[in-house]
DNA sequence: AATGAATGAGTCTTCATTCAT
DNA sequence: TATGAATGAAGACTCATTCAT
C-alpha cells in the first residue's frame, strides 16, 4: 500500500534531499498543473519510473512535500505559543520573525502557499489550506484571549476582529519579506537588521491600532 | 487587420455577455493555462472556431477581458480622488465601499486577479499588474499627500509607509470581501449593511494607527 | 450550374483583375494546400462568402487562374511555329525568348507552375502537366522534324533524344530568367539586352551539341 | 537534453527503419506542410507521443530524414572527386551514374527535395539547399578547373558558364531517372544497362558542347 | 530497485466551406 | 448580389502514467 515512500526514506539522505528541492523548485516556478514530472526527472537525471515509485503520482510527490514543510513551520510557532513572556505585541514581533526567518530560508515552499491560497486545483487544496487556517486562526485566537484577559487589549474591539486585523497585517508582512526572492527582480532582500527593525514598525502599528491606552506608551502621552 | 473583435462586437448584445460570462467563469475556476477552451465552447454550445473568430487565440480572450474589467474597475475610483469632501479616512473608506461594491459585483473577475498575482505564466502578466499597482499607488499617494498637507497625517510617520499600511489593510479588506464568494462553503456572502460596517471598521483602525492627534474620536482629543 | 464564373465575368474589370492578381500571389507564395483564402480576402477587403460565389472553391480559384494562364502562353508559341523561317536553333531562340518575356512578365504565375511539377496534390495537376507536357513535346518534336527533314541535325541523334535534350536546356534557361523574381535577394533581373545574349548562347550551345556538321560555323572549322 | 534522438537510436534497428520509410513516405507523397503526423503515426500503428519522443517535432522528423540522406548522397561523389582518372567527361559520366543509382535506391528521397527546390516554407529550406548547392558547386567547378588545366575544355568557354551546362544538364538526367519513379504511370523504370546508355549520350553531348577540338571522337580529330 | 519506451486523451489553433440576412 | 458569422474536422504537440525489461 505506501511502500511507496518506503522506497524513497531508504534512499540515500542527499539523494532524497535533491529530489525534493527540484521538485519544491518545479511547484514554486510553475504552480501545480503546470509544473511538468519530465522536467524534474531531467534535471535530476533519474528514471521517470523511479519518481513514480517513490510518490506513486503527481499529486503524490506535491503532498509529500508540502505536508513536510508546513510540519516544519508549525514548529517555532509552538515554542513562541508555548513561551509567555512579554506583551501581545511583543509576541506578535517575535512571531512576524519567525515566520520572516522561514520565509526567508524557504522562500520557494512559500511560493507554493501563496499560488496554492489563490487557485483551486491544486490536490489536497482545501484539506491543506484549512489544516493551516484553524492553525493559525487557533494561535492568534490563545494569543488575542490571553492578552484580552489581562488588559493589554483596547476594550471596545471584538476579540475576533482583533485577530483578523493581526492576521492581514502579519500575512503581509511576510509577503513583503518574500516577494524579493520570489520575483527575481522584485527588489533586494532585505538583510536580518531589516526586517528586524520591520517587524518592530509592523508591531507598533498594531499596538496602536489595538491595543489597549492608545498607541505606544511613550510617545502619546498628551503632555 | 482588427477583424477579429469587430466580429465580437458586431454580436448581438446577451450572446456578446454570454460568452465573456463564460470565458471568466473558466479563467476564475482554473486559472490561466488550466483553463480549456474546449470546456468554454463545449459549455457555450458554439463552434470552436467561433471562439478564435472573436478573440483570435485563448490569449486574446483573457486580455479582452481582463482590460474590460480593469477599466470599469477604475471608474468609481477616479470619482473619489476628484471629490475632496472629507479627511483622508473617510475616503478611504468610500474608497473600501468601492471596493467592495465592484468585487461583489465580480467576484470572478476579482478572482481571477488574485490568481494572476500569485501565478506567473499569465499572459501580460507584468503588464496588467504594472498598470494596476501603478494606479493604485499614484492614487493612494495622491490621497496621502493630500492628507498631510492638511495636518490629518500622524507627523513622524513617512508619506510612504503610510500608503504602503493603506494598501496592505484595504488590500486584505477586498478578500475578505471576495472570499465567500469564491470558495463555495467558504462563509456567507455579507449583505450591504454588514460590508458598510466593517469598511467603517477598518477606516477607524487606520485612523487610530496613522491618523494625526491620536486614534479614535473621543480619546484622542487631549483634553 | 456555371452560373459561379458568370458572376465573376459581370465585374467590374478592374475589380476582376485585383482578384486574379491577388489570388496568383497567393497560390506563388503559398502553394496550393498553404495558401489561405482567408487571407486572399482580408487583403482584397471582400466577403468571404463573394469569392465562393465566383469560384465555387478554393480549387475553382486555381484553376481559372492557371488555365487563363496556360492559354496566354501558348499565343507566342503558335506564332513562332507557323513561322517557318530561319533554321531549327534560330526558331529555338526565338522561343527562348518568348518564354523568357512571359516568364519576366508573370513570374508569379511560373512560380505556381514550378511548384507544380515537384509538388502533388495541385488540383488538376495531372490534368494540367499533361496538358503542357504534350503541347510541348508536339511543339519541339514539329520543330525537330522540321528540322531533321532539311538536314539541319546530327544524322547520328535520335530525334526523341533531341527533343528531350531541346527541353532540358530550355526548361533550365527559363528557370534561371524567373529565379531572381522569384527569389528576393536571389540574384539581379536581368535587363532584355542580358537575356537576349544569354539566348543566343544556349542556343549555340545547343547547335554545337544537336546540330549538323559541327557546332557554329566559322570557329569549328579545322582549317 | 538530448535525449530525443538518443530515444530513436536506442530503438530496434527495423523498428527504426519503418518509422524513417513511412516518414519519407509522407514527406515525399505531401511535401512538407501537407504531411500529416497522424497519418504517419496510424500507418506506422504507434502512439503520437512516440514519435514526438523521438524526433521532438515534424521538423526534427524531417531534418533528421534529410540531413540523414544527404550525407549518403555525398559519399559515392567524394570518391569521384577523389579519383582523377579519366577525362572530364568521363567523370562526369561516372558522377552520373552515382547519381542514378542514388536516385533510383531512394527515389522518394529525391522527390523531397525536389519539392523543397520549388517550394517555400520547408523547414531548414536555405540551409539545407543551400549545402547543396554550395557542395555541388564545389564539386563541378574542381572537375572544370582540373579538366581546363589539362586542355579538356574549349578555350573559348568561361569555366562558370560550363559548370552552368554540366549541372543544367546533369540535373535534368537525374531528374529524368527519377520521374518514373515517383509518378506511379509516369513510365516504366528504366533498367541499369538502359541507365548506363543514357548517361554515356549524355556525356557525350556535353563532350560536344564543351569539349576541346570539337565534339564527338571521330569528327575532331582533325585530321 | 531502476529504467525509459509506449501510450492516448487532451491542449490550442487553422481554414475551407455554408447559409441566413 | 454581397456579406460575414458559424461550423467542425483536422492539424501539431504535451504529459502524467504504465509496464516489460
Amino acid at each position: 500500500m505506501e511502500s511507496r515512500n518506503r522506497t524513497f526514506e531508504n534512499l540515500p539522505g542527499d539523494k532524497r534531499e535533491r529530489v525534493l528541492a527540484e521538485a519544491t523548485r518545479e511547484f514554486a516556478e510553475h504552480g501545480y498543473h503546470q509544473a511538468s514530472v519530465n522536467r524534474m526527472v531531467q534535471r535530476l537525471g533519474i528514471a521517470k519510473g523511479s519518481l513514480f515509485k517513490y510518490f506513486g503520482s503527481k499529486q503524490g510527490i506535491f503532498e509529500y512535500l508540502f505536508s513536510q514543510t508546513v510540519a516544519e513551520f508549525k514548529k517555532p510557532l509552538k515554542a513562541i505559543r508555548d513561551d509567555e513572556s512579554g506583551d501581545l505585541f511583543e509576541r506578535i514581533e517575535r512571531t512576524l520573525l519567525a515566520g520572516a526567518e522561514f520565509v526567508t530560508a524557504h522562500p520557494l515552499v512559500y511560493g507554493i502557499y501563496l499560488k496554492m491560497v489563490y487557485q483551486q486545483g491544486f490536490p489536497m487544496r482545501d484539506t491543506f489550506l484549512g489544516e493551516i487556517r484553524t492553525a493559525s486562526d487557533k494561535y492568534l485566537r490563545t494569543l488575542v484571549a490571553n492578552a484580552a484577559a489581562t488588559g493589554q487589549l483596547r476594550p471596545d474591539i471584538d476579540q475576533g476582529m482583533a485577530a483578523l486585523h493581526l492576521d492581514a497585517v502579519m500575512d503581509r508582512f511576510l509577503q513583503s519579506c518574500a516577494v524579493p526572492a520570489l520575483n527575481p527582480g522584485g527588489g533586494d532582500i532585505p538583510d536580518r537588521e531589516t526586517t528586524r527593525t520591520r517587524a518592530r514598525a509592523v508591531a507598533d502599528f498594531l499596538r496602536r491600532g489595538l491595543g489597549a491606552h492608545s498607541a505606544n506608551s511613550e510617545e502619546h502621552r498628551c503632555r
